[in-house]
DNA sequence: CAAACATATGAATAATAGTTCATATGAAGA
DNA sequence: TCTTCATATGAACTATTATTCATATGTTTG
């Protein structure tokens, strides 16, 4: 990073101090990646919608398309991701595979976001 | 909504009432909607480490741009999208425009994702 | 073991979103 | 007022992603 890129603002001898603090705070660069992956899970109304049909129970594939009013192959791909984040976990019964909430932090995540989003 | 769609896993009485238990529950599509937009706009790793640096102070633009390597516009661009969906604010002074966090719902999703992010 | 059922997945398509480039707006100073 | 600096924004391009369709995998039952 070369030291012209902060020729801004004029005063750059302030900013500098400030940009120089401001960097050694931020977390690695792979941690931001991953935790923008994760929001990003909870970024699509699809999977929104299957996380709060598994708020209330642990629902199989055809279920929750039918809930949701999608088709079971739709579901089963953005299932496929959820689960990959570690958001949601599946269990097999016979033909079925029932799908469950993985941990308490999707719940807390989603109450912030509705908090936040219902405010004003 | 046609009950036909319903006809899966053999056993469609009792999945029936269970359907009929979770549609009750579910939030108005307008509020998932809102939602996953939230959550939308944290899934980017700009917005996140735009975020990231307001944690630690109020900055103007070309400052954070020189912060996260990026060009003014792109920054600007992604400021704009934060402040849309309220998790920034933004105060002129002369020339600059300084930008800061908005509330604190931002500091604690983002937190909430951190720790998942982190376990295993 | 063959058929039926539930789910998973690869490829293609369609829609969405981020960055770049050029330029507009708005404020400060000569 | 004209120039310069900081920021904002529209359009074009590129990349990413969700859904559909066809089909594969895995399980139960006759």
């Amino acid at each position: 990073m070369k030291k012209n890129e902060l020729e801004c603002c004029e005063s750059t001898e302030v900013h500098e101090e400030l940009l120089a603090q401001v960097r050694e705070n931020l977390p690695q660069e792979e941690k931001l990646y991953d935790l923008s992956e994760l929001f990003k899970v909870f970024g699509d109304s699809t999977r929104i919608r299957i996380l709060f049909v598994l708020f209330e129970a642990e629902v199989c594939v055809c279920d929750l398309a039918a809930a949701l009013g999608m088709t079971q192959s739709a579901v089963s791909h953005q299932l496929r991701i959820l689960k990959q984040s570690k958001l949601v976990k599946s269990r097999r019964e016979g033909k079925s595979v029932f799908y469950s909430l993985a941990d308490s932090h999707v719940r807390t995540i989603i109450d912030q976001g509705m908090e936040h989003v219902e405010e004003e």
